[in-house]
DNA sequence: GACATAAAATCAAACGTTTGATTAAATTGG
DNA sequence: CCAATTTAATCAAACGTTTGATTTTATGTC
């Protein structure tokens, strides 16, 4: 069938290291990177200790080589939403319209999604102690989903996208919902929920868009 | 002068326990518990390693301390805050003002304070993998913040204090805000600051307290 | 008040364990 | 058979903790 006779999914070369990326993000979320071991990421993948040092060049290695995944895996989700908002922009109403639909799947993604918790967890933990990792996650998933959500809040509020002021408002749309997944522990505690599942994530949902109905409709007060 | 010839905040007792709890509180938050070597705090804080172990039992039983020490820190601050909204949640107006109050003062605390900064890194990380000191953090600060924020915000919009919506609108307020220490790095780099100090904190006060009275007047609407 | 005793705190050194990395040999697949 | 990959063994360094000796501080006795 392929040309080439052992497939980049399926040769042992692409297992180990797929195998590795995938137990390094999770435990690196999971613990942080200076409370996983080598070991445990070895055993866990049921690869050899040998095979970090072989294939990723080190810890060190292996943790660029998750950054890298998670830009991926996100690229595969966000491209199509961030083409669309190109042309939603230029409308208010469809702008308005695609930020609740971004909104929605970002606090179910961030919040609620087991897959994606860690992905999120190993960001966070990153972005405390800036390293190699974190400038390819930038460049590869803040700034451009970034850039795009000012582009759709510019069209939903009339406001300039680069503006100091909408990169700001852009920021607190977000903080508001990535709390729920940093301060998971803290609101677990105080919703007493036992998780946080579709049905809390919901909950989250349905205030964060009333905040963000709130604030674009008090920013578009200003221009007509 | 005193009774006692060696008084607590003078003894070598305290100074050495002082200057361990302010330097593990330091290098905690700044790298994580797990990266930060007991050899590194005594040796900052000039005292033996063994201090730490006669002490505080422990390295782990240095962090309980820190999160100890946490508590008493923020008590002493928001005290005063936390009896006024007592009375201030009767009034929507002044609900309202001291929402403003309190948010203009925890943003410039979490996101500015440099001497704060550590404190807040250092009870983030704990959230993010919970141990023992969080349990302390969040029965002294976290719990009776958030419950008197409710408090407020029910009055300033008419809802119940402990209902769902209520807790979780709440969330979102703090999260807005501490996004902005927690995503400090990507932040930094989308703004093109070098840091976020005094001036940066009010363009971010500004757009949380833009968002703070639309969610409110949206929540006003429907109870008259 | 001076001296002797007890208690508390500090100190440098060493403990056993675990860390990430490296090596050379064994195994695998084309 | 050869190159790529995996494996097990080994390395020095760093970890948190423990130790016994020493110094400092507090208490008791006359």
């Amino acid at each position: 069938m392929d040309k080439t006779p052992t497939r980049d999914t399926g040769s042992s070369r692409e297992r180990t290291r797929a195998a590795l990326i995938e137990t390094g993000l999770r435990l690196f979320g999971q613990y942080g990177f200076d409370a996983t071991s080598t070991r445990m990421i070895a055993a866990e993948a049921k690869a050899n200790i040998g095979s970090i040092a072989y294939h990723f060049g080190g810890k060190e290695g292996l943790r660029d080589a998750c950054a890298q995944h998670i830009v991926g895996m996100v690229q595969g989700v966000a491209t199509p939403l961030l083409a669309a908002a190109a042309t939603a922009a230029k409308d208010r109403d469809a702008a308005t319209a695609l930020l609740h639909r971004v909104l929605d799947r970002m606090i179910r993604f961030i919040v609620a999604d087991p897959q994606a918790g860690l992905v999120v967890q190993f960001v966070l933990r990153e972005m405390t102690l800036p390293t190699p990792a974190l400038d390819i996650v930038y460049a590869g998933v803040f700034e451009p989903v970034h850039r795009t959500l000012c582009e759709l809040w510019a069209g939903a509020t009339g406001a300039e996208p680069e503006s100091e002021a909408t990169r700001i408002d852009v920021f607190t749309m977000i903080g508001q919902v990535v709390y729920f997944r940093v301060g998971r522990e803290a609101v677990l505690r105080r919703m007493e929920w036992q998780a946080i599942g579709p049905e809390e994530a919901s909950a989250i949902v349905a205030a964060a868009r009333r905040n963000l109905d709130a604030a674009i409709a008090a920013r578009r007060k200003d221009r007509p």
